[in-house]
DNA sequence: CTAACTGCAAATTCTTTGCATTAGT
DNA sequence: ACTAATGCAAAGAATTTGCAGTTAG
């Protein structure tokens, strides 16, 4: 994998441009910021990390931009439940590949797991392809998660 | 199908009872008002249905109880991405048998789709099981749910 | 009886909007 | 230059919390 497929400035660049939208400093920084967060940031732990880099950006701003980037297609958003929204760069973007969550329901840790996915995946698009046709609409994505509890939290609940 | 499996107040009385709840009148009625309530209804709906039966409830007891239901696995929670936490009935209790979403992004309108899920839910199934095990997550339950533009979205752009 | 539950009001938290200013192309 | 994008302050909306009074078991 290793990078395999991540894009550079250039690549975001023109992207935005093709649709009509300016690759400005904060769109840049935002995007960068992101590619080198781990896990999946917040709205706030994203503001921060710019903000370090560029203070006189705007939370608004942080707000728009991944909006923005969401509805391009270049950043992934998600709600595992603990009331913020969630992000991370679409993995053709970070060199990782395609991805499901697993969620505890008690601590919040999220496990993100690639085995078994090919299966998943071959699965997930047939029934894109059938419901397409049934009900006329345009499948563009899906959102599988599991929830659970993890062993530290199962642990816990045993001896309290 | 046709309420095969619909649970009586008794049920619910006891399910709550074993679990060290108690059986209320709030409960009981927004156990009611959500069975006979159509599609994913959000807090407010499920409120302003209440109310016009038992007008002293208020909403903190709406939000409450739902949580309640939900960790108890009674009622099923979703967010449809429109900004509201929306709820229904879990299959079992309501006559319906389980089921996931097609969501439209445009309009929001939602799909509930029963197609192609028995092949869906072994798979799932089994990904919950190798999960559990490689992971040591007690997997309880998952959320599938497609995104796409349905076709009166769909007409609208064509010909704006 | 008495601990769990309720309802109100106030507080919090996340997110969006309006608008004057700045910056990309 | 011309318009989209930004940043600030303020508004808005959903949900949570504190607490005194009520009710189920």
């Amino acid at each position: 994998m290793r990078g395999r497929h991540r894009r550079g400035a250039r690549w975001f660049s023109e992207h935005l441009r093709e649709q009509g939208y300016r690759y400005t400093v904060p769109r840049a920084l935002i995007i960068d910021v992101l590619s080198a967060m781990p896990g999946h940031p917040s709205v706030e732990e994203i503001y921060f990390e710019a903000h370090k880099r560029y203070p006189q950006i705007g939370l608004t701003t942080v707000y728009r931009t991944l909006e923005l980037l969401v509805r391009t297609g270049v950043v992934l958003k998600f709600d595992f439940g603990d009331g913020r929204t969630r992000f991370e760069m679409a993995g053709a973007f970070q060199g990782k590949s395609h991805h499901h969550h697993l969620i505890c329901t008690s601590c919040g840790k999220i496990v993100e797991y690639t085995d078994f996915i090919k299966e998943e995946l071959d699965l997930l698009k047939k029934t894109e392809d059938a419901l397409s046709k049934k009900y006329g609409f345009a499948v563009k994505s899906h959102l599988l998660q599991f929830y659970g509890v993890c062993y530290v939290c199962l642990k816990k609940r045993e001896q309290p």
